[in-house]
DNA sequence: ATATTAAAAGACTTATTTGTCTTTTAATGG
DNA sequence: CCATTAAAAGACAAATAAGTCTTTTAATAT
């Protein structure tokens, strides 16, 4: 469903709602020690969601990645839509052109609500309250 | 979700059901043709299926490729389970080692559901079933 | 038997994704 | 100003997925 790209930068994000702030950043080897992930290939993803203003980053000593006010107000979809694009929120389960209730593949009924699922959770709730409960229920990244 | 190879494997199934049985093989032409998929990689998919078991394949003249009457009342979870692997069932959407609704990530919950309910028709709706909705709701492939 | 047909098998190429490494740029503190 | 720190940028390399092509094997009909 997700690229691994996508999936770093969801709990990349995440990790950041969490243990982040304004005042106390956080270095790309501290997530991917974190989240046990290449460093390497961790850092061009926080560098793709820092230009398109998912993240912030600030250079230099005592710099590093953080969430403003802003960015946790906002939801995830818009981190998955910038690492893989819009095709995930409309594209048919078995790859046919065109996804449509029209004109439906076999699968149609249960991938759409599935989709659609998973798609109103991320566009309605907030990283904020995503991180909250990450913190409430001791969530894993 | 699926992989290419999947979802091609899926729909030539499907095909087969609908359009084959025991007295009439259709060649990886014909399918490939209607699905409009790469024929030598459709081939190479329906020999693998054939190996599985899932399909029944002839050779020479008049031969190709069809559904008995065993393959048409099994379910499509062993399509998907021959092309992909057991991850599609059991693995995390954020990519964590291991999905449980005991240690579950941020977004389980729905996803645990909603790929339940994709599994559950795929387990337990039969080939055959698919095929009869497939030709009265005139579904696409 | 033999020519024909169509799948089986396997070698190979291309494309995409994932991952690594090095160099450059910018911010900070001394 | 200068050394240090950490992100930005970009060039590569490896791994996987997707697709192509050729040769071999088996079934059929003449
Ligand atoms: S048409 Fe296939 S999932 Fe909607
Ligand atoms: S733990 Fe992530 S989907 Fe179940």
């Amino acid at each position: 469903m997700f690229s691994k790209s996508c999936k770093y930068a969801i709990r990349a994000v995440l990790y950041l709602a969490v243990h982040s702030d304004e005042s106390s950043k956080i270095g790309v080897k501290e997530i991917a020690d974190s989240l046990e992930v290449p460093k390497h290939f961790l850092a061009k993803i926080l560098q793709q969601l820092a230009k398109h203003n998912l993240i912030a980053s600030i250079k230099g000593p005592s710099g590093g990645f953080f969430l403003t006010e802003t960015h946790i107000n906002a939801s995830l979809i818009q981190v998955v839509y910038s690492m893989d694009g819009p095709e995930m929120f409309s594209s048919c389960l078995l790859g046919l052109p065109v996804c449509s209730s029209d004109n439906p593949c076999p699968l149609h009924v249960q991938a759409f609500a599935y989709r659609e699922g998973i798609i109103y959770q991320m566009k309605h709730q907030t990283i904020k309250e995503l991180a909250n409960r990450i913190e409430r229920e001791e969530l894993k990244l």
